[in-house]
RNA sequence: GCCGACUUGGCGCAAUUGGUAGCGCAACGCUCUUGUAAAGCGUAGGUUGCGGGUUCGAGUCCCGCAGUCGGCUCCA
């Protein structure tokens, strides 16, 4: 049977043709995807849905689909071979390294492997020249179906793969990394095939597909970096040393991918945090307790201060909670039995002793809180409730501390004291669906101010092993949140058992600027502690009813959230964001008076302005404060002081110049209160 | 918490095989500065994250701790 195509001259009309479509083969020849495709860049099937490798045999009714290497499919399948291809290369350089897993990953994979010596960047040159010359040569990925026993044989030095065949006939094969190795309907082989001598270099249990022939990774892939990893995902396995690559069909897509790095990387909110002096983590404090800077705590204070308006606007009643409190609060809400692990250590007060040392007072312990709810359910309980009052909500900027493991705490995304911006809302059954609704209307129309708008909503539901509340709750809730997310005509992804155990959420991601998705927003659920508090109010025939319970966060914590717009902006905000809004640079001193005059009007306005009259050269001002990210500088020289004008000049380097003084105050307070983005001139 | 890498003045970086810390920016001072991204000269600033050890001698080597970064696990 004709094997290998990759190379040759190919009919690429007819491969344009074809692509993308479903064909049924004519007459009763037996033929292969190499034969039915001429496209050099189909790098797979679909065979009546299931992916397979080119040269599987296709009958006359299988029903086929190419795959193409840059299509999704295709790309893990260049991605999952490229790993083969990087754990040949190890081994080929490390006889001794045994395989872990090795599976595509978005943008890229990676291959465990379990050394007696970690990976480092150096062993990063050779592995790459090796895995160049196991492309260039070409080898086939030939597959080949196997008994159970056959593998066992053949992997006998893979004690890993023979767990992974073990756990085969298990039903706990499920996880995504060792499905790829053993998920399919049977056990395969993946053998390497040198094209010229025919012989077998190397092979692997995996289920593939995998590409034709190893010439087809290109030199579009790159080995990214290493890290451990526990075996099968847990931390009672022992560690294996991963190596991360990314691969692309082509060098141009590969060099795109690391620009889009690099632009990542630009945004850094800790690089810029430090650049523009807004925040810093002091060591002094401790890991993962942030301290905002003159110029952070202002784009912080716009942040809340625009918040409390729209909270003040939509019903809700502002509280005020401390931080920290006697562990009873946190047993009555069962934080101290679900989540003890992720709270600092409780402070034991008050004990008293005797000179003996026999305690002669019993103390208590105290603990910072990780939540603020139970605080907020006790000012519910503070009088008695009437349905009147429904729906009750409560907000409050709460700061708690949770104790995250060290290992995890990165920047203001992910610290120890994080101020969240909480809200409870406590409504009447027959409430629930409205509120839910109005919920996410206010949510999204809010993140709309902070200049965030594509989104799309994930559900959270149960989680079979870690719930309280019946099944019929549960059912009736998810499918009201389902309802309301429906209704919003927003994308809504499944998250299933991504709940916590009080009840199943919604939650509002974002993508930024540069097309990252974050989750912020969540609108959950809560049916465990309304009960545990035993809320009640009185409803309308005066009896007595549990209230249901809604959390939302809006911004997630405050931390976080400005880590996020800083990213999104990259540094460059909103004029009413931005901490310094306007800076003047006069042409030369002696019309430093006269943008005095200007600054002080705006000032009086209340617009963030000032004029620089350090001895550097203009140039130099107007450099300094590009780099700083100020929206608007303001130049005046003799020209404009004859004519009663200023001249403008944005970030881009675009500039208006003469514009009446008036006109320039009026235009900037438009500018802040309309929340403008301004980067280039605008158009007046 | 686990694995690995890293930690030099406020920031970004240098310091041959271990020989006793330099540069740029920022800061400060002086002189200069007339139209849109860096004027010139000078001054000050570091017990090289912290604590031990090896050595005649440690920023360089070893051990411990802390912090940061990349992952894993976790994320109410």
């Amino acid at each position: 049977m004709p094997r290998r195509r990759i190379g040759r001259t190919t009919d690429l009309r007819r491969g344009d043709r074809v692509r993308g479509q479903r064909t049924r083969l004519e007459g009763t020849a037996v033929s292969d995807g190499f034969a039915r495709f001429t496209d050099r860049s189909v790098v797979a099937m679909r065979v009546n849905g299931d992916l397979k490798d080119l040269a599987t045999t296709l009958t006359v009714d299988d029903v086929v689909e190419p795959v193409t290497i840059d299509s999704a499919d295709g790309l893990a399948i260049l991605r999952h071979s490229t790993a083969h291809v990087l754990a040949q290369a190890v081994q080929r350089i490390n006889p001794e390294a045994r395989l872990g897993i090795g599976p595509p990953v978005t943008d890229g994979f990676y291959y465990d492997f379990d050394v007696a010596e970690p990976f480092t960047l150096e062993d990063f040159k050779p592995l790459q020249k090796e895995m160049d010359r196991i492309i260039r040569q070409g080898q086939r990925f030939v597959r080949r179906v196997v008994t159970e026993d056959e593998a066992r044989a053949e992997l006998e030095n893979e004690p890993y793969k023979l767990e992974l065949i073990g756990l085969k006939g298990g039903s706990d094969a499920g996880d995504a990394g060792e499905s790829v190795e053993v998920g399919g309907a049977e056990l395969t082989i993946y053998d390497n095939v040198d094209p010229k001598s025919g012989e077998t270099v190397w092979k692997d249990l995996c289920r593939g597909p995998h590409l034709p022939s190893t010439r087809m990774i290109g030199n579009g892939f790159a080995l990214m970096r290493v890290a451990a990893a526990y075996w099968r995902g847990s931390e009672k396995n022992p560690q294996l040393q991963r190596i991360y690559g990314t691969a692309w069909p082509t060098k141009d897509e590969l060099r795109a991918y690391q620009a889009r790095l690099e632009e990542a990387a630009k945004r850094d909110h800790r690089k810029l945090g430090r650049e523009l002096d807004l925040f810093s983590f002091p060591e002094e404090i401790g890991s993962g307790l942030a301290v905002f800077h003159p110029r952070g705590g202002i784009i912080r204070n716009e942040i809340e201060n625009y918040m409390r308006e729209r909270l003040i606007a939509n019903g809700y009643e502002l509280v005020n909670t401390p931080h920290i409190t006697k562990g009873h609060l946190f047993e009555t809400s069962q934080h101290l039995n679900w989540y003890k692990e992720g709270m600092f250590p409780a402070m034991h007060l008050d004990a008293e002793y005797d000179a003996d040392g026999e305690l002669t007072r019993q103390g208590q312990d105290y603990y910072l809180k990780p939540m603020n709810c139970p605080m907020h359910n006790l000012i519910y309980r503070a009088r008695g409730r009437s349905y009147r009052e429904l729906p009750l909500r409560l907000a409050e900027f709460g700061t708690v501390y949770r104790y995250e493991k060290s290992g995890t705490l990165s920047g203001l995304t992910r610290v120890r004291g994080l101020t969240q911006d909480d809200a409870h809302i406590y409504v009447a059954p027959d409430q629930v669906k409205e509120e839910l609704a109005r919920q996410l209307e206010f949510v999204l129309e809010t993140l709309r101010g902070y200049g965030l708008n594509d989104f799309y909503l994930e559900l959270s539901t149960k989680d079979p092993e870690k719930f309280v509340g019946t099944d019929e709750m549960w059912e009736e809730a998810t499918e009201t949140l389902r309802q309301v997310a429906v209704d919003s005509g927003l994308e809504l992804v499944p998250d299933p058992g991504g709940a916590a155990f009080y009840g199943p959420k919604i939650s509002v991601q974002a993508r930024d600027a540069i097309g990252r998705t974050w989750q912020l927003s969540t609108v959950q659920l809560d049916f465990n502690q309304p009960e545990l508090f035993e809320l009640e109010y009185a409803a309308a025939d005066g009896s007595r009813q549990q209230p249901v319970m809604i959390h939302r966060a809006l911004l997630g914590s405050i931390e976080r959230f400005f880590a996020i717009l800083l990213e999104h902006y990259a540094g460059a905000f909103p004029l009413w964001l931005a901490p310094e809004q306007v800076v003047a640079i006069p042409v030369a001193d002696e019309y430093a008076p006269y943008l005095e005059e200007i600054v002080a009007r705006l000032t009086s306005a209340g617009v963030r302005a000032s004029v620089d009259r350090s001895d550097d050269r203009m140039q130099k001002k107007i450099r300094t404060h590009t780099t700083g990210k100020v929206p608007l500088q303001l130049i005046a020289g003799e020209q404009d002081v004859a004519g009663g004008s200023v001249s403008f000049r944005f970030l881009d380097g675009t500039q208006l110049n003469g514009v009446p003084v008036d006109e320039a105050v009026e235009r900037i307070r438009r500018a802040i209160a309309e929340k403008e983005l301004v980067l280039t001139a605008w158009a007046e």
